[in-house]
DNA sequence: GTGAAAGCGCTAACAA
DNA sequence: TTGTTAGCGCTTTCAC
């Protein structure tokens, strides 16, 4: 493996010489530069990006967080982070928290250890003030970890309210909705938002719990079998589009109707909101656009680029779908 | 941020000593031991790891390029693949090829970048010269590059007669097989042992192809609205799962009876196949495995451990849904 | 047991 | 314009 200096001893110049020429930096004949870059050819010479990290101090590498990679909400997510920090010139690192917060820790040091310039989390296993120790630069996408950390999340409080509209549109009067559970993530706002609007408008609503950090489809088929026997009353279900697949397919085992019997609200839109029939009525995050801040956000810190937002909500929207009768205004 | 000479110092003692007590390496008494236990707890010392890294040569990362992050088959293989390579001290780069030839050049050039330590692809956008161009180990999934580079991958024939074999036991006469079409994968084995041991039952296949690199959930819907309406003749489809979910899709809008009407037939067996409704009978790839035994090979490769098989192929089993008449045997 | 010093490959300041 | 040199922070001989 060439290095340096044996470009430069090849074309018969100083090892400053040739950095100069490499990184079109000050100064340097053409002539020089020629020799040079025949010596780079001959040598087939690649800069070390191991001593310049070293030098810059900086690995060019970011680190996504999330609890899950194999989850359609997150692995659209980290495949968008990962485009938009492929156009700026950074790579990505990925972590997949999965529920256990030494690993969550874990990579959080690489911060300290300078292996990433900065990290983008989406997971939340770990206490806050886990995150607040250190120094460089985070991003929370959903999270909020108080005024040091910058926060994009979407408009959940939107998002409930949309998803009480419909309700109300099916004219339904005794939904449930499953809620996620975790400590000052904006989602706990939707289902806030959700159950009052609708109480307002005299519609009962029951909530039930499920841990935020595991995404076992297991998990989500036994909650779906136990609704279907515990609350066979319910006529409206409001959740994350998983939870909605696997009440469908409970339903559709008891042959129940949709949208005739009960209406379905998921809350995402991933890919999954597609796949099954009827396609699933549901609240969208704007996941690129989410990518997208999320990295300015945190790329401007790295780079000092300018001011940072502390707070960044994005709009979601209804994707209509089968499984509510309302569609479109003006559809 | 401390460096090692600030803990030497403020422990009174030479960098060197310092160094072999950090890293457990050589001798060091327990006196001095102490002494540099404190100033790295006063300084809140962590080594920089951008500089192991120059002196060792290695990053210890390890960079895993897939056509789409977000496709269920790649985001469970790239979920296990991180979890394998935490397990060994690793971490993990991904790369989106996203059917760009170009994203696929640039992650491979890390390699001699000294970026990543080895790599592990399982896509295939790029021409072979260009993997066999590179020095550093690198892992194949399902693409045979020639003898250079190990691969690793399913067992596709096996796959192709289980699935042959599904649709005989259905008493199926006319099926339809999507192919992807990419040169020297292991997967354009199956659809030569699906087509061979059906025809020698006696049973019509007709083949289509798609773009092995390009996973649109519209394309595929696309393709399946083609087929409802330009194959209605059909009684049995063999393709990806999204293939079939897009085809179910299709089935249910036009009120087809599945599996009375058709058989269908998966390859992979991810999680859509558990989303819908009926479950969808797939040939699975054990991906936990497949991960297993790329990591270990590259990792073998990284850091010289043993021999390196060039070609190892995993066991593939039918897992049952509701999407094919035939059930488990004996069940 | 321990410290001093060389060097990993590169960049940037400085002299020439 | 160019060459020399001093680090970036760490590990590892090699004397002591």
């Amino acid at each position: 493996m060439a290095s340096i200096k044996d470009v430069a001893r090849e074309a018969g110049v100083g090892v400053g010489t040739v950095s100069r020429a490499i990184n079109n930096t000050g100064y340097v004949s053409p002539a020089t530069r020629k020799k040079i870059d025949k010596a780079v050819q001959k040598l087939n010479y690649t800069p070390n990006e191991l001593a310049r990290n070293l030098f810059r101090n900086r690995s060019g590498i970011v680190g996504v967080i999330v609890p899950d990679l194999d989850h359609p909400f997150f692995s659209c997510l980290v495949k968008h982070i990962e485009m938009q920090l492929y156009k700026q010139g950074y790579k990505t690192m990925v972590c997949n928290a999965v529920g256990v917060s030494d690993r969550e820790r874990e990579y959080l040091d690489m911060l300290e250890r300078n292996i990433v310039d900065g990290i983008i989390t989406g997971s939340h296993c770990l206490d806050g003030e886990e995150y607040l120790r250190h120094e460089k630069p985070i991003v929370s996408i959903d999270r909020d970890f108080g005024p040091k950390i910058p926060i994009v999340g979407s408009d959940h409080m939107m998002g409930g309210e949309l998803a009480a509209e419909l309700m109300i549109r099916d004219g339904r009067k005794n939904v449930l909705q499953i809620a996620g559970v975790s400590p000052h993530i904006l989602a706990n706002e939707r289902h806030l938002v959700f159950q009052k609007k609708l109480e307002d408008h005299h519609v009962r609503v029951r909530s039930i719990s499920m841990d935020w950090n595991v995404f076992s489809w297991e998990a989500f088929y036994e909650a779906a079998r136990n609704l279907v026997d515990g609350y066979s009353d319910i006529d409206g279900i409001f959740a994350g589009d998983l939870g909605v697949v696997a009440y469908m397919n409970m339903a559709s085992q008891r042959g129940m109707h949709i949208p005739e019997d009960i209406s379905l609200v998921g809350f995402d839109a991933t890919s999954v909101t597609k796949m099954v029939y009827p396609h699933i009525t549901a609240i969208r995050q704007n996941v690129p656009l989410l990518a997208e801040v999320s990295v300015n956000t945190l790329l401007d810190q790295i780079e000092q680029r300018r001011d940072i937002l502390h707070r960044q909500i994005l709009n979601v929207e209804v994707c209509y779908g089968g499984t509510t009768k309302a569609e479109r205004e003006g559809a």
